[in-house]
RNA sequence: GCCCGGGUGGUGUAGCCAGGUUAGCAUAGGGGCCUGUCGAGCCCCAGACCCGGGUUCAAAUCCCGGCCCGGGCGCCA
């Protein structure tokens, strides 16, 4: 605005309500709501003839004085308008109303997600997802964490043994990662002693639940020279609890849109260990096998088991059956691995902790899992060549999103998701 | 992948179990009236039973198959 009060604005067509002799056009765009009011007699014309066939969902851009004392209630600004550019016209018969009149159902939206996201609820989400990831970002940089790219494309299939995409790559066969894991530890292991990948994961499970994505994105630490897994569970708690910090301070609005009461998480998180966890669940009336994995009521059990005794949402699950994890976690004992899981609101959202770097012991245990050590061969070779200590986690960030704002399906924490069905828009 | 539930105008729904009116309602759309609306209001108009087969005098409704979608479980982040 400048002295005389002229302003520009633009956006989409929100509602036209016309009047006869007066006619209010509100647009919103991704900041606020401001309505242009045309008067017969005081305003030029003209614009009663440029926006005489305008539609909702038009883009305008307008010039003006703004009211100074404004008489409209709904919206944040309101405008005299000069001058109306219609940018584009949009045709009249909507896939879905993005002013939520008739709320579309989940599928349609992602169908028609473009008009879903003029919804300012639905532009929270991805801001409030910006702000996390800034403050996560930043809390790594000020720590001394360097970001690094590793490969998408991987020529072995070994990481976890979730269904891979393949992929043709010139002559051969590749796949998509599911997960950043093993070349960032090769990383470590050349020297980038602390890092940090935010990319991109497949996953080409079956999965039909609001909680999986066939892709998503996670924010991937690993570091060198750590004394136990207890040391990559300090800094995921730390990071976690300064994405949240961030996004009390720079989207208390969208929160407030999205009724979602959010606080800083107390730190450090608490932790259950296997194998007093069956004790727990056993005490909650759900029997789970000495030394068999949990299955996805027992999160949630925990997780009230967690909220009763520590009042926390979030909570770290450490020591699993090593019989239950991929080969190169790191062995506590015979029986139970520095394999940690983070859990949120009985949700898991990230896997992590020691890895073995000890090369006779990998290749040991790549041998107790029945594998071919010649097929990780590729992997397990630079651990000849001096490797420190070291260890890290994944979480997904759709995960987090979700369930730090109590979406009910995971898909709507991502842009344009990905799932079995679903790979168009 | 297994189990359960569901597909009705553009969107969201009622009707289905107990087969038979012009398939109801809301909202969006088109037309009209209105100089302060703001979930605008009032009047008028137009708009739909997922596909295929079967049962029946008659199918949105019952049966079978297909396709699509949602939920639970498993797997995982």
């Amino acid at each position: 605005m400048d002295k005389e009060g002229r302003v520009k604005v633009h956006g989409w067509v929100s509602e036209i309500r016309d009047l006869g002799k007066i006619r209010f056009i509100v647009i919103r765009n991704w900041r606020e709501k401001v309505q242009l009011t045309l008067k017969r007699g005081t305003s030029p014309s003209n614009l009663f003839e440029i926006t005489e066939k305008l539609t909702q969902e038009s883009v305008v851009e307008a010039e003006g004085t703004e009211v100074k004392e404004k008489k409209a209630k709904a919206v944040d600004r309101e405008v005299l308008p000069e001058s109306i550019k219609v940018l584009s016209i949009s045709s009249s018969k909507l896939p879905l109303d993005p002013n939520w009149k008739v709320p579309a159902l989940l599928p349609t939206r992602l169908d028609n997600r473009p008009l879903d996201l003029r919804r300012p609820e639905v532009q929270a989400i991805f801001k409030i997802e910006a702000s996390l990831i800034s403050g996560m970002e930043e809390w790594l940089r000020d720590h001394g964490f360097l970001r690094v790219f590793t490969p998408a494309i991987i020529g072995a299939a070994s990481e976890s043994g979730a269904e891979v995409f393949k992929v043709r790559y010139f002559d051969r066969e590749a796949y998509l990662r599911q997960d950043p894991q093993l070349h960032r530890q090769l990383t470590v292991i050349g020297g980038l002693e602390k890092i940090y990948d935010l990319g991109v994961n497949w996953r080409a499970e079956l999965s039909h639940t609001p909680r999986h994505l066939s892709e998503f994105r996670s924010m991937a630490v690993e570091m060198g020279f750590i004394s136990s897994e207890l040391d990559t569970m300090r800094v995921e708690e730390e990071l976690i609890k300064a994405g949240i910090k961030r996004v009390l301070e720079e989207r208390e609005r969208e929160l407030e849109l999205l009724n979602v009461e959010l606080e800083v998480p107390k730190t450090p998180f608490p932790e259950l260990r296997f194998p007093k966890i069956y004790d727990i669940l056993e005490e909650m009336g759900k029997e789970i096998e000495y030394g068999e994995e949990y299955d996805t009521e027992s999160e949630r059990l925990l997780w009230n088991y967690v909220k009763e005794e520590y009042n926390s949402d979030f909570f770290f699950v450490n020591r699993f059956p090593f019989k239950v994890k991929p080969f190169y976690v790191m062995k506590e004992d015979d029986t139970w691995a520095r394999s940690v899981d983070l859990l949120y609101k009985g949700l898991e959202l990230s896997s992590g902790g020691q890895r073995e770097h000890r090369y006779e012991v990998l290749i040991s245990q790549i041998l107790e899992k029945g594998m071919n050590p010649k097929n990780l061969e590729w992997f397990t070779k630079f651990f000849a060549y001096g490797a420190p200590p070291h260890g890290g986690f994944a979480i997904g960030i759709e995960r987090l999103v979700m369930k730090m704002l109590n979406l009910s399906n995971i898909k709507e924490a991502a842009l344009f998701p990905r799932d079995p069905e679903r790979v168009l828009p």
